[in-house]
DNA sequence: TGACAATGCGACATTTTGCCCCGCTGTTTT
DNA sequence: AAAACAGCGGGGCAAAATGTCGCATTGTCA
């Protein structure tokens, strides 16, 4: 871990304690870190200076992590952008993958995870794809992401489109994803 | 849809039925399709053409799809690669993106959405409302029969590998007037 | 034949859902 | 400016779906 004294990282995330703790984590790492509550908040840093590496959430509670990517990226071409939540979809992998973020993890993810998928710059084409189908569960959380998106986080478009009543999306929204 | 008239799609997957399917739905929309059921025929046809378009399977008998992904682009930065597989993760897609597909879905996904996800770039009005989603319902129905159609019928290992109860499943079987 | 998995189904507790109704916040219309 | 409107979040409640357990029956295979 030598190799990353000194290096300084962005942390943004919403929520105090998860800063709190991960904050503390890469410090005892050897890390010059920095904490954003918010996209407003992590502009403003990077007026400031330019982090090496970065790791955002996608749900806050003002603006998506997903727009911040694009000037984490405009600042530094070498700059390791992680997306780290906890309401993870394959549509908003792709999305931040393809906004340039460096990698995709869904929280909970400990310090040396988030380290690891840090560092981990390189695509690997032989990564093993998953043996078990996904779950009729998960499938559903993929679906109702993407058609999300698909109406800009519209929560009423979406149960329209879905045919599903309104406050019944909401709530399973509100839900964490289902595993696997 | 005019403007795939002639575009050629490459089909990568080993599912004879879905590579059958989906080809006739593509040739119903003008497009000149030609079909690789692995990893090996897909490079041989690359070194006959370069198409305009791809899908590709992930999960295949012999090598992964995401193997493949590079030679495509390799062959042309402009062809859309799109991956599609019943076995979806984050972390796939995410390397699938890295490696320079252009999107990820997961299966089930009707013509319309696979054409939709190749990057329709064009602003078609109508497209937009008639284009409902797939209901949650109707995915879930052809996840299930998909899977219980690899588990040969056995409805006690489809809801293993679905991680949905037995006695559900049994009852989503048995009463299912398969309602859009 | 014995062992074991799978099936179908009843019964019941728990969870999810549909539905109606708020209050609040912006945006568009009048 | 006031009114009308759309979207969001959420409370409460009845109806429906699901999870869970148990049990008898039916393959399946060595």
């Amino acid at each position: 871990m030598t190799e990353l004294e000194g290096k300084r990282l962005l942390i943004v995330d919403d929520d105090p304690a998860f800063t709190r703790i991960l904050a503390r984590a890469m410090k005892r790492r050897g890390l010059e870190v920095t904490v954003a509550h918010s996209v407003e908040e992590a502009e403003r840093v990077l007026s400031t200076f330019i982090p090496d590496m970065a790791t955002v959430d996608l749900k806050m509670e003002t603006a998506s992590g997903l727009t911040l990517i694009p000037s984490l990226r405009a600042a530094s071409n070498e700059m390791k952008i992680l997306v780290l939540t906890g309401y993870a979809s394959i549509t908003t992998a792709v999305e931040a993958i393809k906004l340039g973020a460096t990698n995709y993890l869904p929280k909970p993810a400990d310090a040396d995870e988030i380290l690891a998928a840090l560092g981990k710059t390189q695509p690997d084409p032989d990564i093993e794809v998953n043996q078990q189908p996904m779950s009729v569960n998960r499938l559903e959380w993929e679906h109702i992401q993407k058609v999300l998106a698909e109406h800009d986080g519209n929560v009423s478009a979406t149960a329209r489109a879905l045919g599903m009543h309104r406050r019944t999306l909401q709530r399973k929204l509100s839900k964490r994803p289902v595993k696997q």
